[in-house]
DNA sequence: CCTGACCCCTGTGAGC
DNA sequence: TGCTCACAGGGGTCAG
């Protein structure tokens, strides 16, 4: 689910609920998610203080008294729910939250909540991920980078570093699409399907064009569009698909702001009319996820 | 090396 | 109303 903006903004949410606070109960519900959870992880959770935090891609680290530090990463559907211990949870937000609590659900609020924390001021914050791709792990702070899961990253797409030159570089000699290309962590670390799509359109770049032919004024357009479009929806709070979440219950607002992202058949905002472009903005199936793209003004 | 297919898992909406 | 199917924001692994 998340990608690089929602990340960010659980991030942030966290931060204001833990950073400086001491953790005084955890509770592992489970054996791991994606992986399985590190050894010990509740006693080595409970009784230290949180430092701070830092974002890599998609990945959260979460400092902790101790030199260790507690790698997340979200995976599909994972959030992270707040509110005060002995609180009753929320009610479920989202587009379909209010007809499905009048149903009465098919799932108790805190299904599929594998890991809970609480600190000394009495939050309590529930790491919930019903399809569990989400993953959980331990990593001395000083080595942070070098987890396995972190050390192949590429730049990240909001750091200065992240140049037209390095991203020519890193799609140089790749045959397969400039949509694959921008999915693989390895290129840039924090794009995932709808922001690559987003910044496609923002770019006017077809997302069928073969990788190595982005370079030059192509890529400093695609450099400055995927800067943009994740500056933009960090702003807005992330994007709040199905019952995504902010930490602190708000729902992001970028969905609304979306070009071309799940808007098959729709008209392109881009294209001067009428007449429109036929048949708007198309769906395709690229290495086994959806693109959407205005074929007109994306070349 | 690079690439795409497959798999992990649950929930949801569309169509019948 | 209830069933089945396709699909969903990710990414590791594996065969070619």
């Amino acid at each position: 689910m998340p990608e690089l903006p929602e990340v960010e903004t659980v991030m942030r949410g966290l931060s204001a609920v833990l950073a400086g606070r001491r953790i005084v109960r955890a509770e592992v519900r489970r054996e791991g998610m994606r992986f399985p959870f590190p050894p010990g992880l509740k006693e080595r959770l409970e009784g230290r203080r949180v430092l701070g935090f830092r974002r890599r891609g998609k990945y959260i680290l979460m400092r902790l008294e101790g030199g260790e530090s507690v790698l997340i990463h979200l995976g599909m559907s994972g959030r992270m729910v707040a509110r005060r211990a002995g609180a009753p949870p929320a009610p479920r937000f989202g587009p379909q939250g209010a007809a499905s609590d009048a149903r009465g659900g098919t799932a108790p609020p805190d299904a599929h909540e594998h890991l809970v924390i609480e600190t000394e001021d009495g939050m309590r914050i529930g790491f919930v991920d019903p399809r569990r791709f989400g993953c959980v792990d331990l990593v001395p702070t000083a080595e942070e980078d070098r987890h396995r899961l972190l050390r192949g990253l590429g730049p990240e797409p909001l750091d200065d570093s992240f140049t037209p030159e390095v991203l020519s570089a890193a799609l140089a000699g790749r045959r397969t699409s400039i949509k694959a290309a921008l999915l693989d962590q390895r290129v840039v670390a924090g794009l995932g399907n709808i922001y690559a799509c987003e910044a496609l359109f923002r770019a006017g770049i077809s997302p069928r064009r073969a990788a190595h032919t982005i370079p030059g004024e192509r890529a400093a357009r695609l450099v400055s569009a995927i800067k943009a479009v994740l500056e933009e929806s960090i702003r807005a709070g992330g994007s709040s698909l199905r019952d995504y979440v902010r930490a602190d219950g708000e729902i992001g607002a970028f969905q609304e702001r979306f070009a071309v992202y799940g808007r098959e058949g729709q008209r392109c905002e881009r294209c001067p009319g009428p007449p429109r472009c036929r048949g708007g903005i198309r769906r395709i199936v690229q290495a086994g996820r959806s693109t959407f793209y205005c074929p007109l003004t994306q070349r």
